[in-house]
DNA sequence: TAATATTAGTTAGTCAGCTAACTATAAGGC
DNA sequence: GCCTTATAGTTAGCTGACTAACTAATATTA
């Protein structure tokens, strides 16, 4: 979902609402409707080998652990709920790319392991998915990428603005 | 779902694929990890209010339009698809927070209606919305917002690497 | 004007997130 | 050593996104 008001609604905002700042808001909504963007050239890239966002973080965590994992530890580490991460475990086993195994000291938990197709998926996508993360950055340059994170890293810190209990 | 690399992951991949670009994948997923925490936070925001990003976007639409409007203009203005606005729609009728009446000379289309209740719930939230808004924002100065919108303009520029045809 | 194509809204079904509640197991405290 | 508490994973049910298919109504066009 993108917002893109007209400058008649800023207007009409601006002067109804001491505290609307358009500046902010024009920030705001600026960086909410790209993440949108983005999120959905992702989903886009990520749809061509039948995965998401999500099942293709699972896989590269298994990929450069190159040890079974827990539930758990994805969880935690992505931040997401466990209930998160059996969904999308069940959808990488019935495609064969991971396979649960029962944890060898503690049996409330479990390991999972990449498959052989897994492995083979993963390697298949890993040059493209590079390759195209590089040129999605590629207008900026090096300078400008520091401050673009310099700048994200403030936004950040203002979320708990949000989220705060009023 | 957000993702935390650690130093030796940027190593190994660095090692083994030749389009790896720290650099990018370092900025890329910044990026990505800001956008969660922000819209984590905006959900948390709405939820007080018990309403999420998406009903908020609506009613705002209807309230700065001061009229009925169209399901197939907000989905087209908001870049999603008549389906989702059905769904928006019916949770906020079910809150009577808006009314479907139906389209004076086209009798395919409705048109949709800010309630009394959904005018206060707005008149209520705004004053607070725009104050969080302004505080989310303030650990950036005003050229700092214009660099930003500026970096992010450069980043969409790029989406079409991903979304493009192989 | 009758047939065809397009548009609007809904429905059904999928996905990935969530919370809350449940089961099984393990760990701690008395 | 038992009781209580905590942890791990799953399940059920919610939300907001999606696609595809459907109905009803309007527009186009042959």
């Amino acid at each position: 979902m993108q917002v893109f008001p007209g400058r008649e609604t800023f207007e009409e905002l601006e002067r109804d609402f001491p505290d609307f700042d358009a500046e902010s808001v024009e920030t705001c909504l600026a960086f909410l409707n790209s993440a949108t963007e983005v999120y959905t050239a992702f989903d886009a890239h990520f749809d061509r080998y039948g995965l998401s966002a999500g099942k293709f973080t699972l896989l590269m965590q298994l990929y450069v652990a190159n040890q079974g994992l827990v539930p758990s530890e994805f969880a935690e580490r992505a931040n997401v709920t466990r209930a998160t991460i059996t969904g999308l475990l069940d959808g990488l086993e019935r495609e064969n790319l991971v396979q649960r195994q029962p944890h060898p000291s503690d049996r409330r938990m479990l390991t999972v392991h990449l498959t052989e197709r897994g492995n083979a998926l993963l390697e298949n996508i890993l040059p493209d998915h590079f390759c195209r993360t590089k040129k999605l950055m590629a207008n900026l340059t090096t300078k400008e990428k520091k401050t673009l994170v310099n700048l994200l890293q403030k936004l950040n810190s203002g979320t708990s603005a949000l989220s705060d209990a009023s």
